[in-house]
DNA sequence: TCCACATGTCTACAGTCGTATACTTCGCTC
DNA sequence: GAGCGAAGTATACGACTGTAGACATGTGGA
């Protein structure tokens, strides 16, 4: 038996990008090894390197996957901010433990390789996507900021560990998000 | 000459701390190691053991001195949201390299024991300094999203390089900022 | 002047890192 | 069933890390 595991190329590379997504989510670029990886995965530390080239190479791959599959925009116009509110407060509550994206960035932009691929990746998937949802030239500025609302949030929250938002009601958290979120999209004809 | 430094431990002392501010603030905890610092003061690498203990005692030196001296928040409550807007967009302008305690806390709040660091100093001093500004309960978690959204905003704009937001007419920027914070902050007398 | 102590440096150690090279083992095909 | 290429492992190397211990040096007081 030993491994009980077939020698399957395919298998085996999606294991170690699985163990990227949750290793490099939890620890960031700069906080895990390529053996803390391997190992996870079953697998010897070398394979790694054999079929993504690199650590930064696996890197890319899961900022890649971990950036496509998302769950979390889109939605009715109507109830897109209250929406979008919840679902963050819900996501960065305590006790939740999540492989979110933004925690994949925040825990590895500090490496500047890390934030590069992070960069690019952004521009082509999230700020892409947010085009096709407000292809008007004012909406881009503001999906970005709501980005930044977000990803502050998140930061704080669940990276920090700040008291000040997990000690207060979640209710009135989700209340102040909601309001900031319909001066930020484009759906209630918000005028400036 | 050599150094043409005379002996004098509170001014060497000094010299690290301030190296260790730059260099934590440039590259994050993780991202730096003593040996760069104590070179960038112009002594040896022991010397910061000696003075503070460890890297990890440094650092928290470091969180403490650059959160202790913020020219950030303050001002007249009229024009606090337009001011605080304004100030973010131009310390976070491309051209620009300041070395503000959300960077530091940005690049180095993926180390758990950093994160732990920052997290304590946060609560004391900038979420004490906001409790002095907005002492009623309300303000509290509002004042916490306020910080949430400035910090999201430099890590998109100065730590990950968003085109989004480096490419957007700063103006447009700055009023979307303005309006947001003028939600989350005392002054108007903003009814939820 | 000279000694004692504070100040600063040198060397070394044990560990981790990413990864290149050499090797072994399995699985499929003829 | 033998061999051949793919799949996976083992070892090692050089660079780097934080820091402990021994050593050197300058400086103020006697």
């Amino acid at each position: 038996m030993s491994s009980a595991h077939r020698r399957d190329a395919a298998t085996t590379r999606a294991a170690i990008l699985r163990a990227g997504v949750e290793a490099f989510t939890r620890f960031g670029f700069d906080g895990v090894g390529v053996r803390e990886i391997a190992q996870a995965a079953g697998v010897s530390a070398m394979l790694v390197n054999r079929y993504f080239g690199s650590k930064e190479g696996l890197f890319a791959e899961v900022v890649e996957v971990s950036m496509t599959d998302r769950t979390v925009l889109g939605g009715d116009p109507a109830t897109l901010a209250r929406d979008i509110a919840a679902t963050l407060v819900r996501r960065t509550s305590p006790a939740a433990d999540d492989l979110s994206p933004f925690l994949l960035m925040l825990r590895s932009a500090a490496n500047p390789r890390a934030a590069e691929i992070l960069r690019e990746n952004i521009e082509r998937h999230v700020e892409a996507h947010v085009h096709e949802v407000a292809p008007d030239t004012r909406g881009t500025d503001r999906a970005a900021v709501a980005l930044a609302l977000i990803a502050g949030f998140w930061l704080l929250r669940k990276v920090i560990g700040s008291s000040a938002l997990n000690e207060t009601d979640e209710k009135t958290v989700e209340a102040t998000l909601t309001r900031l979120f319909e001066v930020l999209l484009p759906g209630p004809a918000s005028r400036g």
